[in-house]
DNA sequence: AAGAATGGATAGTGGCACTTCCCGCTATCT
DNA sequence: AGATAGCGGGAAGTGCCACTATCCATTCTT
């Protein structure tokens, strides 16, 4: 495959193919003589994986090459999944008032469910800090409903890992972790706006049906 | 207080004050004279929830301010849920490969769960979208875990929607709304990664305790 | 009285994700 | 064999966004 096929193929245009390649996003394709090259199936797979993880995972180039590190290493799959939420976990903005306060509410969470968690894992202080942005502009009392954010966040985590474990091909499982941590954020999104909507019809006795 | 304060108060630069009040995200202070003007709490607060939620919740300027409209409308509740979650909702990108065969999968799901929501909804083309990517990298078998995320959802709306009738003040009962949709869904998402750092501790072993 | 701060307006900055342009070369059509 | 299209590689340019800097005449503070 010549890069023009892999831009059709694909949908990204050859000057962007060009420019994840620079970045390292992409492998180059193989020289057959000084200025031309082809391409194999994997780079349009990776490509759009790429296309993926940034438009509906809505990640950034730099993002996008870390995640994809993540997944080029031979690392084992536990340890794949803290460089990806790693990589994903975008840096923390500045430190909200309350943030101490928040901090101590997110490890007591993690101590009453007895989750086996790291304190000092970016997505501990990434919570901390929107659990302190919710403290700071007068909606603190969100935290109420932790608990039940956190019994369906195991079932969801349990169904994750289900999903994970029925990848057949080996070799793609840390990808399919990867995806699933990805693009599952974007599907949870979108289906708790539905559950939204849904059960606000429900109680106030609009819409459909 | 004058802009100085507002701007020590709040941590948000003289400058980015003045340009948020011309993008029209906060309101202009009441003038005493020609070039002087006085704010309000209400201004600080207001401040602090736009920060919040373009710092947290990832939305851009013109973002902010359809839901902040959203906020100050004098509709009903319900109908800002769905203002509010069209001004989150981020403009779908291009459409991928077997988009008609994940709406369906969408609509498959709605009808299963007894959803009352319309499928014109911007959050059901949003999943569409997702799931058709899903397919497109070779990991559709994600579908498969849908259910689980619906019934976790379902859980995680019955909090939310028990959380804002909570709120005692009724004209900031919008205001919770739009902050729950926003700043959940980061809360959300970290709480997810947390619940997979614990479930792969206890599926492989490893990790503290 | 003097220095700092203010409202309002215009112009400029830095980061990001491309996109354009160029060169000399190669593949393909006729 | 010649024409035409496409290619690899690099440098420069584009458009958007969220600020940030500068300016001026006025007003506040000390």
């Amino acid at each position: 495959m010549r890069i023009g096929e892999l831009s059709r193929e694909t949908g990204v245009a050859v000057p962007t193919i060009k420019y994840y390649v620079r970045e390292g996003l992409l492998p180059a394709g193989r020289l057959t003589s000084p200025n031309q090259a082809v391409y194999e199936e994997s780079h349009a797979r990776r490509l759009r994986l790429i296309r993926g993880l940034m438009e509906v995972g809505g990640l950034s180039v730099a993002a996008v090459r870390d995640v994809l590190a993540a997944v080029d290493s031979p690392e084992p799959v536990h340890k794949v999944l803290g460089a990806a939420q790693h990589a994903v976990t975008p840096p923390v903005g500045g430190d909200p008032e309350g943030l101490e306060g928040a901090r101590h509410a997110v490890a007591e969470l993690v101590r009453r469910r007895g989750w086996r968690v790291d304190l000092g894992n970016p997505s501990v202080e990434a919570m901390a800090v929107t659990l302190a942005t919710f403290r700071d502009i007068g909606h603190g009392a969100f935290e109420e409903v932790l608990d039940d954010y956190a019994e369906a966040c195991e079932r969801i985590a349990h169904a994750d890992l289900e999903f994970v474990g029925r990848t057949t091909e080996v070799e793609r499982l840390v990808e399919s972790v990867v995806v699933g941590t990805v693009l599952g954020d974007a599907v949870l999104a979108a289906m708790r706006r539905l559950a939204h909507v849904d059960a606000s019809a429900r109680r106030f006795g609009v819409g459909p049906r």
